[in-house]
DNA sequence: ATTTATATTTTGATTAGTCAAAATATGTTT
DNA sequence: AAACATATTTTGACTAATCAAAATATAAAT
């Protein structure tokens, strides 16, 4: 069992965010959809899975689609777990913005050695969220699973904190963060409106904010605990 | 002009390593050598260096050897400046020994980005030296050459200090770390005996170690500034 | 139930990097 | 200078990952 390479490495953690992804069903990863998160043609997913399946880390069935196996699984969420780990300690300890972490922590997920990880986790003190709220495996690969609503189903007029946010793109981010729309804030939906496509929020300090529906899905919110 | 591959990188390594260790002399690297300090055959260095001779970052002359041009050496700099602020920044912030980054350093120089590293470098406060001693490149690729003595040849009874280590065999370092004999620290040459192959050194504190000469070859000394 | 559209798989080629081993050049001894 | 030893280069083959485009399967629509 030699290493897996980073692109194994990478078409495991696309198979398992796919599956992650996907509401409740468990059904298969299609090529073209894995092909297109990957950025390669679809000849090369399927070719690549058919090899994956040979080392018993995928389930494939042609024509129809692709499903980790455990060992598959398992090696996926401690990719995702160096990612996740890796992006709060560049957020954390290099100080780097949480907008532009995801690149890099894309690149050193693959170099950084499993003790580095360990120190890593020890010196964060055992986080269990990365700086997007996506949760991190244990060296184990298990994970909690959280159920989220998003501020498109949750209820309105109800006290949430934002819990996670589930689109990497540092544009997307930094505007964000430039309205204080960041992971542990408080806030509540005031009102949606289908027609101009927006929802209204306001913050625990009563300032507003309109966002539309399509960036609403993307932010997850939690049940404020009281 | 694409990004060069991480083989690349470790080619015009070993080349810079490599002239960089001759003796004043500007001859020319061999296949040979060049292959071994690459873990690959000589076939592999000969193809490798003419693709390097193509890309104008060697002077590739048949049957004799290989040296850096001006672009090559710049480089390859930049590749080692990554590299030993890479190591500083695992030693002092992550908290790993000195012994072990540099195999981590080895992988995550090719990893990280451009503004990770000068960030690392702002953080350390733009340092000169990685923790064996060896001069970091500044960000154009410069260099400071300074031409240490070794305690081979290193005068006897005079006051020096440990500047810098050529050697990264973790099992070496640890040998060091255990009796103090690391970067900054000062000591004497007591004697030299060629017959038993050994050099008598004695640290500030009075302390008395014993290390062979060809250990004394790879530590480099400076005459201790009064 | 045929046709049409879409997705998937296959085939053939390509690139980077490598090795084994044969061919060739260089250098050293006598 | 001829013979031998050593180093280098060449040749042919291989692996991993990819793409373009042809072939085929599945699903949808008339």
């Amino acid at each position: 069992m030699p290493l897996p390479s980073s692109t194994v490495e990478d078409y495991l953690k696309a198979i398992y965010q796919a599956e992650a992804g996907q509401k409740k069903k468990r059904g298969l990863i299609s090529m073209g959809h894995l092909a297109s998160s990957l950025g390669v043609v679809p000849g090369t997913a399927t070719t690549m899975v058919k090899t994956l399946a040979e080392s018993g880390l995928v389930y494939y069935e042609p024509y129809t689609g692709v499903r980790l196996t455990g060992a598959g699984k398992k090696l996926a969420a401690l990719v995702l777990r160096r990612h996740r780990l890796m992006e709060l300690f560049l957020v954390r300890v290099v100080g780097m913005s949480w907008a532009d972490v995801h690149d890099e922590a894309e690149r050193l997920e693959h170099a950084a050695s499993d003790e580095l990880i360990e120190r890593i986790d020890k010196m964060l003190g055992h986080p269990t969220t990365d700086p997007h709220g996506d949760p991190i495996p244990d060296s184990e690969g298990s994970l909690e699973i959280h159920d989220y609503q998003t501020l498109l189903n949750c209820p309105t007029d109800t006290p949430l904190v934002l819990t996670r946010v589930t689109d990497q793109d540092s544009n997307f981010l930094r505007f964000l963060d430039q309205t204080q729309l960041t992971p542990g804030i408080e806030l509540k939906v005031i009102s949606r409106n289908n027609a101009s496509d927006q929802i209204l929020l306001q913050t625990k300090d009563k300032k507003s904010i309109t966002i539309g529906m399509r960036a609403g899905e993307k932010l997850q919110v939690g049940i404020k605990n009281i």
